[in-house]
RNA sequence: GCCGAAGUGGCGGAACCGGCAGACGCGGCGGACUUAAACUCCGCUGCCCGCAAGGGCGUGUGAGUUCGAAUCUCACCUUCGGCACCA
């Protein structure tokens, strides 16, 4: 700041303009959207909420940044905008925080918060504080326990013994949150384990085939795509086998098994029961009984410790019984084997290794038959053993060693026409299999929701009355470092009595998944204080679904199928009437550490956000997050090129104080553009302003946050360039300058407020925000264009250019550049095949 | 193995409804300003050949469609994300 020219402006300081602005926006409460408004449309604008860990890094401004422009957008639109913002206050680090260093989990989560807020307010983050949601607070839990004692009664929710996943240090987990082909826990890494254990659920598999039903909103492909893949609906049949008798039992016993391929029933030539499966016990011949129990025995080790991959060998047992086939009555022997899931289907399957891979491996392991039924249309008729299954389905498949059904094409006749058989004979129909399990949503754990349910000795499961609700967590706890729910221990907490019969009882120590409280916070949102029920139903009915969500995609099969199960849920326990929750759904990327990791202070790989707006100010990082790539890319944090955009700010901070300014360093400064006079410059400032605002809006509009960015910094150049000359502070000029203000102010909120206002102190008018005024309009008259450069080229590469009138004949257009020396030297007297003319915007020559 | 996304300069990336590849920024080189440095400003910067004019090559690889392909089609390679024997 030592050269005369620019000494005569203040220095752009934001660490002067950005707490002041802050402060005055949260005065005038310019963010609060009136929820009774229905003058203006209404935008809800939704932002996955953050988990309070402590962790705080330059990701959360990454994820935050953008929805923040565009809530602004929003309002420069005249939308009424709902932007909230709370915390996914309970979970397993604050009790992990509790056991290690001896700090409540609620004083430990509450910290952190408050931390955070001041975070998000430095952003300059437009947030609806006084929507602001705590999930750990009982005000907000209460209704988590209202929700689950209606589902209940709905028969949504309910307690069942299960082979559930279990991880050492975090107990029960959802199926969703077991990870990887090793198994291991989503949060700790631990191997998860089975167990059959007494757990409530949540009947999310209800809503499978409404699940898959993505009409009506607008999500990325790639999340419909995983859900619909978890959902995994599968379109078969049940055939019901029946067991032969023999010496050790009398058989008649129905086995069921779930195929997606009837077609192929008479190439069953075995069946396979999972080791879990009620029939085992009473199928084993007595010869057997030691080799089974062993197997089983062998087979629960196997599935509680790591699973090390899909292709370990196959194993397997046979009971020493036999089925019979309900087709044709045939008799096939029966296998245990744990490549056969107790979960999905029947837990048995019928085994048709020539049409099954797996079957196959197994039947080639064990010496079993392998019977063709389904032919290629051009295999030869003798073409020896199979080696390997053939499990592709061409139209010209016949089916062969299948009786009556001999020479139809399997799909889809030979399936329908199986299928009407077993239906005929009462043996088996069509059926439908999923994938998808119930949720599993009890934890033992503190820090949670309880659930409100108590066991009486005489009245079994009783739901808590809901005017006891909410059940409180107790304050005073012990967590005397074992790791186990101190609820479990607490007689305070535990020790009731029966609301039915009034005997002593015992409260349910389990608490919620804290997948509940995310799965409907945003209708909290609305109405934080409410008492008469978890949402008020009135402004959930106006002002949800919301417009717009932002957040994560690795939140695909666990929060974005939660939400949507519990939406339609609360639709059919008529607490709300919709049934999506989100209309539209943008996943941002993540931002990871420089090695490439996630970022966390135990890698040590986090870049704290104060420290970079105490150099740079809020704006720049701002600015810099949003112009890194693509925002839904995400990619690795480096602060290399931050300087870059907040050089760019200081040219908009010179621009607008210092027009008449000339850099000592520009030979050309002060000077026009040799071919432009005065009314020319002020048409090409005009020009570029407007141009600008055409495309920045749509990328506004279309979250390519990166480019608009670069957009503006093209302006802002080109501005520079005109900085200092007649043109510079005239009337084009200070429109360019107001219109490049408006675009910057969603994206940096800070220093455009700052230079509006010293605009309007300047004009001696009244001040308003620039926040509150209105998105500019194009002018059309602005844009067009008289001439236009067209590129000339010769077999596809370009030559030379000419400058033509726009709207100009393409014959004209074609004989111009047939006629352009340097064309016509290339040509060399051959005359062109063909002339391409390419809608007027290139033209090809064609020779040879 | 299956499903999905993506491969473009030294780097982040732009263009992708087929039509000037590399916008914008970083980094690098050169220059102006300064006693000097920093800051700031200006210019150049895909690779190769050439003093230059200019030419050749070039969007993961290989084919194809087309007057014309980063963009469309097919096959393959690599990276990242998801799933994990789902009958």
């Amino acid at each position: 700041m030592t050269t005369t020219a620019r000494s005569r402006i203040e220095r752009y300081d934001p660490a002067s303009i950005e707490p002041r602005w802050q402060a005055r926006w949260a005065e005038l409460e310019l963010y609060e959207a009136d929820l009774e408004d229905t003058s203006r449309p209404k935008y809800y604008l939704l932002t996955m909420y953050p988990y309070p860990s402590g962790d705080l890094h330059i990701g959360h401004w990454y994820i935050k940044t953008p929805t923040d422009a565009v809530a602004r957008y929003r309002r420069m639109h005249g939308d009424n905008v709902f932007y909230p913002i709370g915390f996914d206050a309970f979970g397993l680090p604050a009790e992990g925080a509790a056991i290690k260093n001896g700090i409540h989990p609620a004083i430990w989560t509450m910290q952190n918060i408050e931390n955070m807020r001041r975070q998000l307010r430095s952003m300059g983050a437009t947030f609806q504080w006084s929507a602001e949601v705590v999930t750990a607070s009982p005000e907000f839990y209460r209704w988590n326990q209202w929700i689950f004692l209606k589902f209940l009664e709905a028969g949504l929710a309910y307690r069942a013994k299960a082979p559930i996943d279990w991880c050492p240090n975090d107990g029960t987990l959802a199926r969703e949150q077991v990870e990887g082909p090793e198994r291991r826990c989503w949060r700790c890494g631990a191997l998860v384990e089975k167990r059959d254990l007494e757990q409530w659920f949540l009947r999310i598999t209800n809503y499978a085939d409404e699940l898959l039903d993505f009409s009506g909103i607008d999500w990325p492909e790639p999340i419909r795509i995983q859900q619909t893949n978890w959902i995994g609906r599968s379109e078969g049949a049940e055939i019901v086998f029946t067991t032969a008798p023999d010496d050790h039992q009398p058989g008649g016993d129905e086995l069921r098994v779930f195929t997606t391929r009837p077609d192929t029933l008479f190439g069953a030539t075995f069946m396979v029961l999972a080791p879990e499966h009620p029939l085992v016990d009473k199928l084993t011949a007595p010869g057997q009984r030691a080799t089974v129990a062993a197997y089983l025995a062998q087979a629960r080790r196997q599935t509680e410790i790591e699973r090390l991959s899909t292709d370990r060998p196959k194993t397997g047992v046979a009971l020493g019984a036999e089925a019979i086939n309900p087709i044709n009555g045939e008799r096939i022997p029966i296998w245990v084997a744990d490549y056969v899931l107790a979960g999905y289907g029947t837990g048995a399957i019928m085994a048709v290794p020539a049409h099954d891979e797996r079957d196959f491996e197994f039947a080639r392991q064990f010496g079993l038959e392998i019977r063709e039924v389904i032919r290629p249309g051009d295999a030869p008729a003798d073409r020896g053993p199979l080696r390997e299954a053939y499990v592709s389905k061409a139209p010209t498949d016949v089916m062969v060693n299948s009786g009556p059904f001999d020479g139809l094409r399997p799909i889809p006749d030979g399936f329908q026409a199986i299928v009407a058989e077993l239906e005929r004979t009462g043996r088996g129909k069509a059926a439908v299999s999923y994938r998808i399990r119930d949720w599993l949503i009890s934890r033992q754990r503190y820090w949670g929701t309880p659930i409100p349910v108590i066991y009486c000795e005489t009245d079994g499961i009783v739901p808590v009355p809901v005017e006891d609700l909410p059940v409180r967590l107790p304050e005073e706890v012990d967590f005397h470092g074992s790791g186990e729910s101190p609820l479990k221990t607490d007689h305070t907490f535990l020790d009731v009595t029966c609301p039915r019969c009034g005997r002593p009882a015992r409260r349910e120590t389990d608490t919620m998944d804290t997948f509940i409280d995310s799965s409907w916070y945003w209708f909290r949102y609305l109405s934080p204080e409410y008492t008469e029920g978890p949402v008020d139903r009135r402004l959930v009915d106006r002002w949800t679904p919301v417009d717009q969500y932002t957040g994560g995609a690795e939140h695909a099969v666990m929060h974005l199928l939660y939400s949507r199960f519990f939406t339609k849920a609360l639709a059919d326990v008529g607490v709300i009437g919709q049934r999506e929750p989100f209309k539209r759904l943008f996943n941002q990327g993540q931002i990871l550490g420089a090695d490439g990791e996630r970022m966390s202070k135990s890698r040590g790989n986090v870049q704290d956000p104060d420290e970079l707006v105490a150099r740079y100010g809020a704006d720049t990082i701002r600015l810099f997050l949003m112009f890194m790539g693509p925002w839904d890319q995400g990619g690795l944090w480096s602060p290399t090129g931050i300087g870059g955009v907040h050089r760019f700010l200081n040219r908009v901070w010179t621009l607008a104080l210092d027009p008449h300014g000339i850099e000592p360093g520009d030979p050309q400064a002060g000077r026009l553009p040799a071919d432009e006079d005065v009314a020319a410059a002020e048409r090409s400032i005009r020009m570029a302003a407007h141009r600008t605002l055409r495309v920045v809006t749509e990328e506004y509009e279309g979250f390519r946050f990166n480019t608009m960015v670069a957009h503006l910094m093209e302006l802002a150049n080109t501005l520079f360039r005109y900085r200092g000359t007649a043109v510079a502070g005239g009337a084009a000029w200070d429109e360019a300058i107001r219109l490049l203000l408006l675009m910057l102010a969603p994206a940096a909120p800070h220093i455009t407020e700052e230079l509006w206002a010293r605009f309007a102190a300047a004009a001696d008018t009244p001040w308003t925000s620039i926040h509150v005024q209105t998105w500019p309009t194009v002018d059309p008259s602005a844009i067009v264009d008289e001439t236009r450069e067209i590129p000339v080229q010769i077999n596809g590469k370009v030559r030379d250019k000419v400058v033509v009138p726009v709207g100009i004949e393409p014959a004209e257009l074609e004989r111009l550049a047939l006629d352009r020396p340097r064309i016509r030297e290339l040509l060399a007297g051959r005359t062109p095949e063909r002339v391409v003319n390419a809608g007027g915007r290139l033209v090809n020559i064609v020779v040879d």
